[in-house]
DNA sequence: AGCTGTGGCAGGGAGG
DNA sequence: CCTCCCTGCCAC
C-alpha cells in the first residue's frame, strides 16, 4: 500500500488574535469581539481521520470515535486526549497493518517543539476557525525591526565576543519609529531596550528582511551571550529558534522562529516567492528588492556590508540613517507583498508561518477538507498511479527573426477545467469547480479595481493580491496530479493537458490561415511574425483579436506583447529584444546559473550581436577572451561554477554506493573539506584544476578560498574546451566558413571578403 | 510534518 | 567514439 490508512486532520475557524498555550491541552484564546480583546479557554484534542475502525484493535485505550456520513474511504474520526495515545494509537495502526515502518515522528521524537506549536494549529483546524478573521488589515499592529551589527573581521557571527549588535532600528505602521543606539548603551542595555520596547508597543506582527535568518537568531544569541532573558513572548516566554533544512522552493535553507502571540513576517520569501511568478528579478537583497517594488527612496544611503564596521567607527550617524532607511524599505515592500498573505490567513487556517512555507496544493486541499468537514462528510483518499501527458511544445524554425508577436492563452488551465466542468473523481460535494469558479471572480473583480485605481502604490498591492490569487488558480491543475493530493485524479489531468495539447495545435492552425510564421510555442501561448500588411501595433493586437474570437468559448487567446526580433535557437530556449531595444534571453542552455560566468558573459554578448545583426566584433572579443584565458587574466570568479547540493552525506554516499548516481565535483568537495558536515542547501563553489582538457572534473576540482592567484592552478585547456562547447550552439546559425570566421581559431587568423550573415531555417519538428 | 505538474536542454560519468 | 542514466536548471 502506498499510502497510510489515515490522515491527519484539517478543518478550519474567528476572530482569533493570537493563542496562548496554558498547559499540554489547554490554551487561552484571545479574541477580539467589537473591537474589544476577550479572552476565553477551550479545550484541544489531536484526532486523524481513519479507513478502517478494526485497525485500532488492541488499542485498549478510550478515545472518541465518530463515524462519517457519505461513502468515502475515510470514514473515521477518532480524537484522543492527548498526544501520546494519539501517537500509541499511530503504532498500533501500523501493527495491524503489518507495516514495519513507523513514521518518523514517534514519541521518543515528539519534541518539546512539537507539543508547543502544533496543538495551535490542531486547535484551529478542528475548530473550524481561522486566523485575523474579521479583522481589517490595518487592525493589525505591524513592526519592522533591522539591527547592525559590528565585527572586527568581515563576516559576522554572533557568538564571537568581539561582534555585537551596534544599532536597533524599529518603526511600525503608525508611523512610530526608534533607534537604540550603542553610542552611549552597552549591548546588553540595547537588547533590554528592545525588549522593553516591543512588550510596550505590544505589536501583532514583527517584520524584516531576513529576520528569520539573520537578526532574530543574531539577537536571541547575543541575550543569551549577556545572559539576558528575551521575553518577548505575549506569554512572557522567549522566541523559539530551530533551524530547518529545506530543499524545496525557494532558495537555501530557512529558519523558523516562533513567538508565542506574534506572528514573524520575513519580506524575503515574500518577495522570492512573488518572483516565483513573474521571474524578473536578479536577487532577492532588501536593496534590490526596494528598488524593484518601487519603494527605495531616492536619496538613500547606501553601504557596504564589509564598510558596516567602519562607518560605526568614523561616521555612525551615517551608519543610523541607512539602517532607517532600511527599516522604512522593510515597511514598503510588507505593505505591498503582506496584504496578500492576510487575506488568504482569513482563507485557511494558516498561519503566516506556515501560509509563506506550505505549497499551494496544500492550501487547496485545506479549502476543501475544511467545508467538508463541515458537511461532516468522509474523506477519500488518494488515488496511485500517475499522470501521463503535460505541455505540446515546439520550435518551427531557428535564427533570427524581426517583428514578432507573443500571443497566450489566459489561464489555460484553468479555462479548460471550467470549460470542460473536469473535477476529481472522488469529489462528492463538487468543490472543486466551485472553488475555482469563485476565485476566478475574485480575481477578475481584484484586476477591474486595480485598473479604475489611480494611486500606485494600491495598484501595485491590488496587483500582488490578485497574483496570489492566479498562483492559486493555476494550481487547481497541478492539484489533480499531485500524489498526495487527496482528491487526486490522474485521469482529469490528462484530459486537462491533452485538451491544451489540441487547443494550441488549433490555435497555430489558424495562424498559419492567416500567413503568419509561427516560430515557437510551448504549453500555453506562441512567438510568431505575422504577414506584412499587419504594420504597427493596432493591426498586431486586432489580428489576435480576430484569432481570439474563432476559439471556443471560455478559452481566451490575449496579445502577450510585441518584440522587434527574436532569435529562436531550439524548444524553450530562445532571446527576445524588446523595440526599446532590451534583450530577454530564456532557456537552460543560453542562460543558466551552471553556465560559468566567463560564458555566461560571452554568450550573451554573442546573442546581443546576433540579434541585432553586429557580428563584426565577435572574432576580436572571441579571441580577447581566448587570451585572457590562457593568461590568467580573468578573475576566478568568472570560471567557477557554484552548485547548490540537494542531498546530505548520507544520501550521497548511499546513492554512489548504489550505483544510483555518480560522483560529483561539488559533493566530494564539501566531503574533502567538511566531512559529513553539510548539508542541503550549502552551495559549494568551485573551480578545474589541472593540464588535461579531458580530466575528471571530480578528482582535479578545487574550492575558490584555496585558489591562489600567485601560483593561478586553474585548467586552462580545460576552460578553452569549454568556451568551444558553448560557442557550438551557435553553429546552426550559421554556414560552416561564416562561423569559422566568426570564431577563428588561433592558427587561422584569414577573414572572409563577404559579409557575415545569419542563417534562417526551418526546425526540424515532430508533429 | 511541511514539498503542484510535465517537457526540454545540457553536462558528466560509466560502460560498451 | 557512442549511448544511457543521473542531475541541475529552466520554461510554462
Amino acid at each position: 500500500m502506498k499510502f497510510g490508512p489515515l490522515i491527519t486532520g484539517q478543518g478550519s475557524t474567528q476572530n482569533i488574535i493570537y493563542v496562548q498555550q496554558i498547559s499540554a491541552n489547554r490554551m487561552r484564546l484571545y479574541c477580539k469581539e467589537r473591537g474589544k480583546i476577550v479572552q476565553s479557554e477551550k479545550e484541544f484534542f489531536p484526532f486523524f481521520y481513519l479507513t478502517d475502525s478494526t485497525l485500532l484493535k488492541g488499542f485498549g485505550e478510550k478515545f472518541w470515535q465518530k463515524k462519517l456520513e457519505g461513502n468515502g474511504e475515510y470514514q473515521y474520526l477518532c480524537v484522543f486526549d492527548d498526544w501520546n495515545s494519539m501517537w500509541r494509537a499511530v503504532r498500533i495502526i501500523y501493527k495491524n497493518l503489518k507495516l514495519e515502518n513507523i513514521p518518523a515522528t514517534t514519541f521518543s521524537d515528539v519534541p518539546e517543539i512539537y507539543i508547543k506549536t502544533d496543538p495551535v494549529t490542531q486547535f484551529l483546524l478542528q475548530s473550524g476557525e481561522t486566523f485575523f478573521k474579521g479583522l481589517e488589515f490595518n487592525d493589525l499592529s505591524r513592526m519592522q525591526l533591522d539591527i547592525e551589527t559590528y565585527s572586527a573581521k568581515g563576516s559576522s557571527r554572533p557568538a564571537r565576543p568581539s561582534d555585537r549588535i551596534i544599532i536597533i532600528v524599529l518603526s511600525d505602521n503608525s508611523g512610530w519609529e526608534k533607534t537604540i543606539s550603542g553610542e552611549k548603551l552597552s549591548e546588553k542595555e540595547m537588547l533590554i531596550e528592545l525588549m522593553n520596547t516591543i512588550n510596550e508597543r505590544d505589536p501583532d506582527i514583527l517584520e524584516g528582511h531576513n529576520i528569520l535568518s539573520f537578526d532574530l537568531p543574531y539577537i536571541c544569541s547575543r541575550c543569551k551571550y549577556n545572559e539576558i532573558e528575551f521575553r518577548i513572548g505575549r506569554d512572557g516566554s522567549i522566541p523559539l529558534i530551530e533551524s530547518v533544512d529545506s530543499t524545496f522552493s525557494w532558495e537555501s535553507r530557512f529558519d523558523y522562529v516562533t513567538i508565542v502571540g506574534r506572528q514573524v513576517v520575513d519580506t524575503l520569501p515574500l518577495v522570492s516567492q512573488h518572483d516565483s511568478v513573474k521571474r524578473d528579478m536578479d536577487e532577492y537583497g532588501l536593496k534590490y528588492s526596494a528598488k524593484h517594488f518601487n519603494v527605495a527612496a531616492e536619496d538613500r544611503i547606501y553601504i557596504e556590508g564589509e564598510k558596516i564596521s567602519w562607518y560605526w567607527d568614523n561616521d555612525p550617524e551615517i551608519l543610523i540613517e541607512y539602517a532607517k532607511d532600511d527599516v522604512a524599505e522593510v515597511k514598503g515592500l510588507s505593505d505591498i507583498l503582506f496584504p496578500s498573505y492576510f487575506y488568504q490567513a482569513q482563507m485557511l487556517p494558516l498561519d503566516f508561518d506556515q501560509l509563506i512555507r506550505v505549497g499551494v496544493s496544500t492550501k487547496i486541499e485545506l479549502l476543501m477538507v475544511r467545508e467538508y468537514l463541515r458537511e461532516k462528510h468522509s474523506l477519500p483518499q488518494s488515488k496511485v498511479g500517475g499522470q501521463t501527458t503535460g505541455g505540446y511544445t515546439n520550435v518551427f524554425y531557428t535564427g533570427v527573426y524581426e517583428k514578432i508577436i507573443h500571443a497566450d492563452v489566459e489561464s489555460l488551465y484553468p479555462s479548460i477545467i471550467l470549460n470542460q466542468k473536469l473535477s476529481p473523481e472522488s469529489d462528492r460535494l463538487n468543490l472543486f469547480l466551485q472553488l475555482l469558479k469563485e476565485l476566478t471572480e475574485q480575481r477578475i473583480k481584484l484586476k477591474h479595481l486595480m485598473q479604475a485605481e489611480l494611486d500606485p502604490k494600491l495598484r501595485q498591492k491590488y496587483d500582488s493580491v490578485q497574483s496570489t490569487f492566479k498562483i492559486f488558480i493555476n494550481s487547481f491543475y497541478g492539484y489533480l496530479g499531485f500524489f498526495k493530493a487527496i482528491f487526486n485524479d490522474y485521469h482529469k489531468a490528462d484530459m486537462v493537458t491533452s485538451s491544451g495539447q489540441k487547443i494550441l495545435k488549433e490555435i497555430i492552425d489558424k495562424f498559419l490561415e492567416d500567413n503568419c510564421k509561427v516560430i515557437e510555442v510551448d504549453t500555453d501561448g506562441l512567438y510568431f511574425s505575422p504577414p506584412e500588411n499587419v504594420s504597427d501595433e493596432q493591426a498586431e493586437k486586432e489580428l489576435v483579436n480576430k484569432i481570439n474570437l474563432g476559439l471556443p468559448e471560455g478559452i481566451n487567446l490575449t496579445f502577450g506583447g510585441r518584440f522587434s526580433r527574436m532569435m529562436s535557437y531550439k524548444k524553450k530556449n530562445y532571446a527576445l529584444l524588446t523595440y526599446d531595444n532590451r534583450l530577454i534571453v530564456k532557456g537552460s542552455s543560453l542562460i543558466s546559473r551552471a553556465i560559468e560566468k566567463y560564458a555566461r558573459n560571452f554568450i550573451k554578448f554573442c546573442i546581443e550581436s546576433i540579434i541585432t545583426n553586429n557580428l563584426d566584433d565577435i572574432p576580436k572579443v572571441y579571441m580577447n577572451l581566448r587570451s585572457d584565458i590562457i593568461k590568467h587574466a580573468l578573475p576566478i570568479m568568472d570560471l567557477c561554477k557554484s552548485e547548490t547540493l540537494r542531498d546530505n552525506f548520507a544520501g550521497y554516499i548511499k546513492a554512489v554506493e548504489a550505483g544510483k548516481r555518480t560522483k560529483s565535483a561539488s559533493y566530494e568537495l564539501a566531503i574533502k573539506y567538511y566531512g559529513n558536515k553539510f548539508e542541503p542547501g550549502d552551495r559549494i563553489t568551485y573551480f578545474i584544476t589541472g593540464t588535461d582538457p579531458n580530466v575528471k572534473i571530480y578528482e582535479n576540482c578545487e574550492l575558490v578560498e584555496y585558489y591562489n592567484p600567485k601560483s593561478p592552478s586553474e585548467n586552462v585547456s580545460y576552460y578553452l574546451k569549454k568556451l568551444d562547447e558553448y560557442i557550438s550552439r551557435f553553429e546552426i546559425f550559421f554556414s560552416k566558413t561564416h562561423f569559422q570566421n566568426l570564431f577563428p581559431s588561433e592558427e587561422q587568423f584569414q577573414f572572409q571578403a563577404d559579409k557575415i550573415s545569419v542563417l534562417n531555417k526551418r526546425a526540424e519538428y515532430e508533429d
